[in-house]
DNA sequence: TGTCAATATACGGATATCCATATCTAAAAC
DNA sequence: GTTTTAGATATGGATATCCGTATATTGACA
């Protein structure tokens, strides 16, 4: 994990909205993220493809649909970062409207359907 | 301070590696940088002030000599950042280097003599 | 096999970033 | 006031980033 990618993979708004939510909420796939963001799909596979070079988050394919979630073997030291930055941000927005905005989606897929 | 800018500041290796020395010496000025580093002045000054625009960093002219530290108004959470990865990475190349040529420069210019 | 739904990628243009080199500013010291 | 030294900024070119729109891929299912 190169420090400089890193920094760079989390100096986008709509990336930090994605990362902030699958802290907050462990896995989600694309249709719920861009639901709860409300951008175009293809912007928000954009920039999950760079979270996903980067080694940020990663996907599980589940039938239709693909699962991210932060990557399970980041460095600690990355996870610690990520940690420190919700803590301090998270509970603002336009964190907070993105996790309000998911829980009112309709149709959510259920990730328990998916081993 | 907007997330985004705070982590395109940290997204560059030389400004990464200036905020290594900064945080492990507390002052520095940039003369005492571009010796550390190895690399041209303008350059230094360049990715300084982008990181003084971000409110990262923070100058004190000092009479012919300008001191940088990290911002002493950072949000907790930035600290908490900052701190994190030195703690994960500033112990490996090419931070360690760094910090080794700082010290080993002649007539380094103390900061003690300037309040 | 064909279609649909979910996701990914390609294309093209506007803007930003990075660098090396050259030049400018400002404080010190004479 | 002229020179010297530390540092900042300007210029221009190569590369990267971001976006919207259009299209391609892939698994599910009829």
């Amino acid at each position: 994990m190169e420090s400089p990618a890193f920094f760079r993979a989390l100096s986008d708004e709509t990336r930090l909205r994605c990362v902030a939510l699958l802290q907050a909420e462990g896995q989600l796939c694309v249709c719920e993220l861009t639901h709860a963001l409300g951008v175009e799909q293809p912007k928000i596979s954009r920039h999950l493809a760079q979270l996903r070079q980067a080694g940020v988050v990663e996907p599980r394919r589940c039938g239709t649909w693909i699962h991210y979630r932060l990557h399970p073997e980041l460095p600690a030291w990355a996870q610690a970062v990520i940690a420190a930055w919700t803590d301090g941000c998270a509970g603002a927005p336009p964190f907070t409207d993105d996790r309000q905005a998911l829980h009112a989606m309709p149709n959510r897929p259920e990730a328990a359907r998916c081993a």
